[in-house]
This record gives structure tokens, sequence and C-alpha cells, in this order.
DNA sequence: ACCATGTGCAATCCTAGGGTTGCACATGGT
DNA sequence: ACCATGTGCAACCCTAGGATTGCACATGGT
């Protein structure tokens, strides 16, 4: 379950990505020739990082006549954020606990 | 604003980069040459993984002595957990907005 | 003063992956 | 049947960045 997170944000990492699911986002479906016109980046290009995307759950394609139209899955980036604020407060826990320890040091070394 | 959820998100891309936070996570504080120690890398490399995380604002340093000891920063990756949960409901009204709109030009196609 | 330990910096190596080109195949319109 | 449009695949180029090595400098202990 752990590496789904990985995926997505290894997906995020890009740029031109962030860019696709934006223009996603926009338009609500878009195959890779119309989005890649409204990009710097060949359709090939644009078809790779929307792999990307896909393999981390982040879009999904579905093919209408001769064309793929891909829409964003706000489901999975929920979920991925949820992912990242557990480790948040995983991490809050543990400096609260170092904290403490050092505290009750403290006393230690007064007495 | 938004760079630094970029910053995060490339910070977090790198699976070394997260062994690292979770071993920080883990011990509270430690210096490079020590997490260097658990990890098949050397010095050097976590030197630099560190200084990504860093201008992250996922990890800070202070010096202590000779040695430089390092943290996580959890409001940070609350942040940006935060930032990603923001998108994913934008996403989520776009959709709704856009199945509307399909539904309201089928009611047209009947007519 | 000397040595062990830790950090900082610079040059270098090497691969992952972002991007391109070229071409074959599929579908829809006329 | 023909052509325009769109996808799929494979080979290739090129740079970013992950990792290493080597050495100089700083700090603490004895």
């Amino acid at each position: 379950m752990r590496s789904l997170l990985d995926a997505v944000l290894v997906a995020l990492a890009e740029p031109t990505r962030r860019q696709l699911l934006d223009l996603l986002a926009d338009r609500g479906e878009a195959s890779a020739s119309t989005l890649s016109q409204a990009l710097p980046v060949t359709r090939q290009a644009v078809v790779k990082h929307l792999a990307v995307l896909d393999a981390a759950g982040l879009v999904s394609g579905r093919r209408v006549g001769r064309e793929v139209l891909y829409r964003t899955r706000p489901e999975r980036l929920a979920q991925a954020a949820h992912g990242l604020s557990e480790l948040a407060t995983a991490w809050e826990a543990r400096l609260a606990a170092i904290k403490a320890l050092a505290e009750s040091a403290e006393r230690d070394d007064r007495a």
C-alpha cells in the first residue's frame, strides 16, 4: 500500500505532469493529441506522462472511437493527501516523545 | 506558495530521502555521518539529500560542537498534505460540474 | 601539540528518465 | 476506396541529478 503513495509522489514530482493534471482538471476530459497542443512537448511525451499518471492512479483513460480520452481521479489524490497527513502526525508524536524525554533528563541533571 | 508544495513533492519523490525521513522520525535527531551508516550510501550523498529536504522545509539542522544534527519538521509536511487535499477537492468540483453539463446535454438530445 | 572524528567543497562518473523522430496500424468521414 | 486524423511502438539523444572519491578545514579529547 505504501508503494502506491510512492508512485503518486513520483508522478507529482514532474512539472509537465502537474501541468497535464491542471489541464485535465480544467477540461474534464481530453486526448493526448489535444493536450500536447497546449504544451511545449510532443504527443509522445504526453503519452508517456499520462502512462505514469495512470500507473499512480491519478488519471484514467477510456477509448472513444479512434481517440483515448483521459480524466483525473480525485479520490486517489485525496487518498495520497491523507497518507501524507498521517505521516505528519506520526512525526509530531515522535518529536513530542523526544521532547518529553529531554525534559525528564533535565530533571535528572538537577537532582 | 505553490512552488513550496512543488519542492516538497520533488523532495519526497526520492526513495533514499524518504528513508532518511523515516530514520530521522525514528531517532528524533541525527548527524549525516550517523545516518549514512544506516544506509547503503556515503555521507556526502546523505548530505546532499538533507540539503534538498532542508530546502523543501522538511528537515532542519543545528550545529552542536563539531557535528550537525538534523530533525524532521512535521508542520511542513502537514502543510503539503493540506495543499494536496485542496487540489483533490478542486478536481472533484470540476468533475461534478462536467457531469452536470453532460446530463443537461442529454436532456437537449431527447428534446 | 597531536590525533580522531566530523563537516565542507569540488571534480567526476553514470544511469534514469524526459524528450524527440520515424513509421506502422486503426478508425471515421466522404 | 481513399485520405485525414489519432494511436502505438521502438530506437535514439541528452541532460539532471544521485552517488562517489579525494582533500582541506574545524572541533573536541588527551
